[in-house]
DNA sequence: TTAATAAAATTGACTTAGTCCATTTTTTTA
DNA sequence: TAAAAAAATGGACTAAGTCAATTTTATTAA
């Protein structure tokens, strides 16, 4: 597996603390927000400031090194899985979030009805419903 | 076509002037804001309070009488097309959003991949892309 | 029709998520 | 190893939305 340092550098990002923790931590807890990340990497690393950990997440982002969702009613949520169009469970109750392979084959699921004359690039897909602990 | 206030009788809530406006201005405006419900609906009606705008689309959310969306990167979204699990299309550019029916038939999308032991009710479909007028 | 009561709207303070910007610190490069 | 570039910090700020007490409006029962 290569490691996060390696990662940066491909992109031309430079090695920093702050952004090796919250590349790990979002490896460790994906689906997190950015201020479960200041908490975490806070206790990890000492401190960080909130604006370093939006910077770095939105920078992580723009590279495609990290992925954001934003589902109704809760805020920004990152995770470090990547390049697959995967989508996501999420319970109507706790919030719980889970990860779904995309149904529809290796182009994933990129075909609308009628596309408005637009150049589609993502489907993004959001199942809601209860998860077993909440039914 | 039945009234907006049938509808809220239908539904056992009382009628009152700014809920008449906030229905018709969501009508006419799909796709709008809570900030943009205050500014249309003040200038229709005189003034209406920012709670009273929160208060309405979340009891006409709540009732289904309005559906509510929130893309990534923007705040929430209402529409009164419910009923049908229609889905999005956005411009990742100017956030064009258009209506688009849904691709699979009459109980639209619910099949998850592996749905993790959840009930499932409803899968949330955006797809996003540039516009015309942005390509 | 009108009082009582129940429901809704208003007001203003507050919270939360996120941004801006000037300064300081750290990392990279030459 | 010093200079330049990049990143982190701190603090003030904004935008979206919420809370709670009070006043106003709508509904109901006499």
């Amino acid at each position: 597996m290569i490691s996060y340092e390696e990662r940066l550098k491909e992109v031309k990002l430079s090695v920093t603390a702050q952004r090796l923790a919250v590349m790990k931590e979002i490896a460790n807890h994906p689906h997190c927000t950015a201020d479960d990340l200041l908490q975490r990497v806070t206790s990890k690393i000492g401190s960080i400031s909130k604006q370093a950990v939006y910077d770095i997440i939105h920078l992580l982002t723009e590279k495609q090194l990290i992925r954001r969702i934003q589902p109704s009613g809760s805020s920004a949520l990152y995770e470090d899985r990547v390049g697959d169009n995967h989508h996501h469970l999420i319970c109507r109750s706790c919030s719980k979030t889970c990860d779904v392979d995309c149904a529809s084959g290796e182009t994933p699921c990129l075909h609308a009805s009628d596309d408005h004359g637009f150049i589609i690039d993502e489907a993004e897909v959001i199942y809601w419903g209860l998860c077993p602990d909440c039914r």
